[in-house]
DNA sequence: GTCCAACATTTTAAATTTAAAGTATCAAAG
DNA sequence: CTTTGATACTTTAAATTTAAAATGTTGGAC
């Protein structure tokens, strides 16, 4: 449906429109770099580990939290639905590479451990997974990486401080 | 599990670990913003126009081409598979909002356009989107925008780059 | 002690998403 | 003309995801 006379990458940027706010275009870009890099992820993860993005994501959070965490912690720090995490714990319980153990004083609670077994696996993935990111991103100079951190706090701080 | 003497903002970057490559950091700080925005935008669109993130996408797509886009240009732009492309284009069909047209040189191929009702429809979105992500984003000044886009650029020239 | 609202988690149902297989069409080679 | 491989799209099955309802638990208020 397009003309091209010139090669042009596409993605969400393409919905841009001339009169579009810079805000808008911003987001955009935003969206782009991150699907680009998620959709990079995802693949190496099945190709090479037969595992998801979700199932990684969970197992690092607890890899850096050698006390466990709760399933509210874990769907909070993912960014994801409590009913998610849920489901995810339930394979990654039923491969031996989580435990899930009643908190003592409140029973309403589960604390939420890598396994030996699963620290194992751990290390491993995340090995490979630094690799790549690192390769996506490792153009950037210091300097660079340290602006671009700088502002995306900045944005951060934005949307955060919006209420709901 | 964590003792917070500070009040300390849970998402992706909670899995960082103090010796963890800058590119981690960074990726774990990009995917937190986009997954907060994208947050606010799903939860807004859905209360408020009763529509998904993705219909709106769609849309936003054909709006920007009015001579319609292939179900293949959408997939591409829409940064995701082809069959989840058919599924919304079904949606969208069946409540009158796109028209699906054959080429006349391609059989294969489908023309997809907004009716009347369905630019209608999206101008309204559109605008609600707009002021939602202004306010989102609108705190940085135009020469943080700036900065940051072309940070943005290379990030993603850099990721482009890569084979595969 | 008894309620009651809040909390932590799971379950449910519906929608989304993906990878892969399937269908139909095309274009080009022989 | 026929075959062949590529292309455009849809369908399928499985996994993911979400919002909302359901379950069980807690900690006051009274």
């Amino acid at each position: 449906m397009d003309d091209k006379a010139t090669v042009v990458e596409l993605n969400h940027e393409s919905r841009l429109q001339s009169e579009d706010h810079q805000s808008i275009r911003l987001w955009l870009r935003l969206l782009t770099c991150t699907n680009m890099i998620e959709q990079r992820l995802r693949a190496r993860l099945r190709q090479e580990f037969a595992t998801t993005l979700p199932r990684f994501d969970f197992m690092a959070q607890l890899d850096r939290s050698p006390d466990g965490l709760t399933m509210g912690e874990l769907s909070q720090r993912m960014m994801v639905s409590g009913g998610n995490v849920s489901g995810i714990a339930n394979q990654l319980s039923g491969e031996g590479l989580i435990d899930r153990t009643q908190v003592p004083d409140n029973r309403r609670t589960l604390c939420v451990t890598l396994t030996d077994k699963g620290r194992k696996r751990f290390a491993d993935m995340a090995a490979a997974h630094e690799r790549w990111v690192v390769e996506m991103l490792g153009d950037l100079s210091p300097a660079d990486h340290r602006q671009i951190m700088m502002h995306l706090t900045q944005l951060k701080r934005g949307v955060t401080a919006l209420e709901t």
